[in-house]
DNA sequence: GGTAACCCTCACGCATACGTGAGGGTCAGG
DNA sequence: CCTGACCCTCACGTATGCGTGAGGGTTACC
């Protein structure tokens, strides 16, 4: 199972990410509305497409060395240029990715899909594809949330020694700390922190010289 | 930011890991209870620290070489012996990577503690890197849950395919599909797969012909 | 002392998802 | 025509976290 992706710090996309086809992506475009499809849609060009997904340039170009994006067509001089529907898919790349398939498991999808006999019959493929990142999602929620007690455990805990713990101490004798609730372990957290380096808590040295 | 990682689909660790030192350690142990150091402690080898952490006998190695774990004492025959505060500190480090950070930002973070002037210094550090690191998992399982109803609401959408649609049907017709709730827009999750192959919806070739 | 089950130390391999130039056109406005 | 802002096509580079032998001891038990 891949890893699921970490949201970026900085915004990943232009506020707006709702509606499938809002209203930014034609905000963004009016600045390079230069090529229209025969259906007089606006097309846009890779930077268009970058600056509306919040994907670098190189990305896009590395789904579509992939295979999992084509440009609708070229401009005399080569420039890839983007239906509306291409924001669409680099944007369900970014979730499905995410959501922690890989590249090629998303290809994987997508060949699935197109060579589906019916359209019933790929629904009810995606169904259970996405059944199943649904349970693995929802697992790795509750691995989070619980990794998040874990943490808010470990602050609360932390915060005793800022308060009883006298500033003159060594942090080498937090192990035999008497500060805390006794009722409770010491957090995980916390206790991954001494120790491990080999000495043990107890009595040291004299083995290993 | 580190991605945050998926949790493997085959169980991590033995079934109890709530306790800091449970005595699921010691069953395992006593397979190779043959030494002990000078407190009486039961050392345990690589493998055993392997099962009872649900990491390979590799990776522990491998926090060995980048600075995240020293044995206790090697036995005679070079064999690494460790104590039980090895197995926090695996456990320590297996639940800090699973919140997203990379073994050299754990290395990072025991640097930061040891070099600490005292105690209470320490402690405080440590707070603000979990206090940052909750943050930053509080919006990882916020994007997740997004991500969770996003995929709720494609099923949904997806089960209908299964009622309504005529099974003869192909997939290329669903961009044209009259069956679904037009109330609310089609799912991103549904509507990235048709599309972004460089055929638009509407009207197609003549362009690259 | 034979054997199974471990463990040790190199040290190269790998998969992912782009990053990052290099070298060189293209487009639109002035 | 010039210029700035884009875009194109290679194609090698990178960071992570171990995996995977190779070649060879060590333990403990029978």
């Amino acid at each position: 199972m891949r890893p699921i992706r970490h949201l970026p710090v900085a915004p990943p996309a232009p506020a707006s990410c709702t509606s499938a086809v809002d209203d930014s992506v034609l905000a963004f475009a009016d600045e390079a509305i230069d090529v229209r499809d025969d259906a007089g849609e606006a097309l846009l060009q890779v930077g268009d497409i970058a600056k509306v997904s919040g994907k670098t340039v190189r990305a896009i170009h590395h789904y579509e060395e992939v295979g999992l994006l084509q440009p609708h067509a070229r401009s005399k001089g080569r420039y890839r240029l983007y239906d509306q529907a291409a924001v669409n898919r680099v944007r369900w790349i970014g979730k499905l990715h995410d959501l922690g398939l890989s590249l090629s498991q998303i290809q994987e999808i997508v060949r699935t899909w197109e060579a589906a006999p019916s359209a019933p019959d790929a629904m009810s493929r995606m169904r259970a594809v996405y059944q199943q990142k649904l349970e693995e999602t929802r697992a790795q929620i509750a691995h989070l949330a619980s990794l998040e007690r874990e943490l808010e455990a470990s602050i609360g805990y932390l915060d005793d020694c800022d308060t009883v713990c006298d500033p003159a101490e060594l942090v080498r004798a937090c192990t035999n700390c008497n500060h805390h609730d006794k009722s409770r372990p010491e957090p995980e957290l916390v206790s991954g922190l001494h120790g491990g380096n080999g000495r043990a808590a107890a009595v040291r040295a004299r083995v290993t010289p």
